[in-house]
DNA sequence: CAATTAAGTTGACAATGTCAACCAATAACA
DNA sequence: TGTTATTGGTTGACATTGTCAACTTAATTG
């Protein structure tokens, strides 16, 4: 077992790489199958992700978002459109800036997000059938650790 | 500590739902940021599934690509031709039945594969930096359970 | 040996994503 | 302060990707 001298960075796990790689590979793939039933407002992918990063972080300025989910400005912006006229997401002036837009979801938006994540829970379900309840929290325990910082 | 009487269908974990779905999000992005770095031969998303699916699966026929990863097989089809003509994938008559095409990675594909997996690794090392070996090796071992079947 | 069904391709079109130009509001700074 | 740069957001033109239906060929059914 050799190690490199100096630790500027570590070498990444191949390995692990491939476990989440394929964990999310089945996560979309069934998501995609059954997206027809519960994407009721048609938002598609890309809008539930929005949808998913607004739920998380709002309210939040449409550049916040363009850097969280990492996609063409124009896009989003129209993409906000969409789901603005589908009623899904409401835009405010900043009172502190004039230029920037703050986000926020509606009530209709917040029960879309509700239903996306109804349905993620499902497929994930699915695929974590074989666990039982102690990994389950195990699971959940590292999840719970990537991001609290 | 209740339990369901009939036990037809657990209730989906919505929580840990949210949390898988953070963590494809953050993965998402991230990949996205720095795919003009790695995505040397321009495969994009979609081909990039596709690649990893055959490395997964190899050799396999064209209509198990496209039920696996739940795409339109006319959008299969065109992936394929750019991917082959990019020299990644090869595509031979199965010899059982003269309808089915069976595709298999070629060294080129292999090393495509190869640098797609060093990205996804990086960036999934980046987000478990918090953990220690051990919270890793036990991640790595869930992850194992969740396909071995 | 018809009649179906399945695998794959093609064409026409819709939806998404991308690039550059643009306007308005703030920040920088002489 | 007035001028210039920078930032946030939108728009237009275009490229890429995804979708639906029609079609060809090969297998299956009966």
């Amino acid at each position: 077992m050799q190690t490199v001298s100096t630790k500027i960075k570590k070498k990444p796990d191949i390995e692990v790489g491939q476990l989440v790689d394929r964990l999310m590979r089945a996560i979309h793939s069934d998501l995609g199958r059954k997206a027809p039933a519960f994407d009721r407002e048609k938002v598609g992918p890309a809008g539930g992700m929005v949808l998913m990063v607004l739920a998380d972080n709002e309210p939040m300025a449409i550049h916040e978002l363009v850097r969280t989910i990492a996609r063409d400005k124009a896009q989003v912006t129209r993409l906000l459109q969409t789901l603005g006229t589908k009623g899904l997401v409401e835009k405010s002036q900043s009172p502190t800036d004039g230029r920037v837009c703050v986000l926020r979801l509606t009530c209709k938006g917040w029960k879309t997000v509700a239903r996306l994540r109804y349905a993620i829970a499902e497929t994930i379900s699915g695929l974590l059938e074989p666990f039982n309840g102690q990994e389950r929290d195990n699971l959940k325990m590292l999840l719970k650790k990537v991001f609290d910082r």
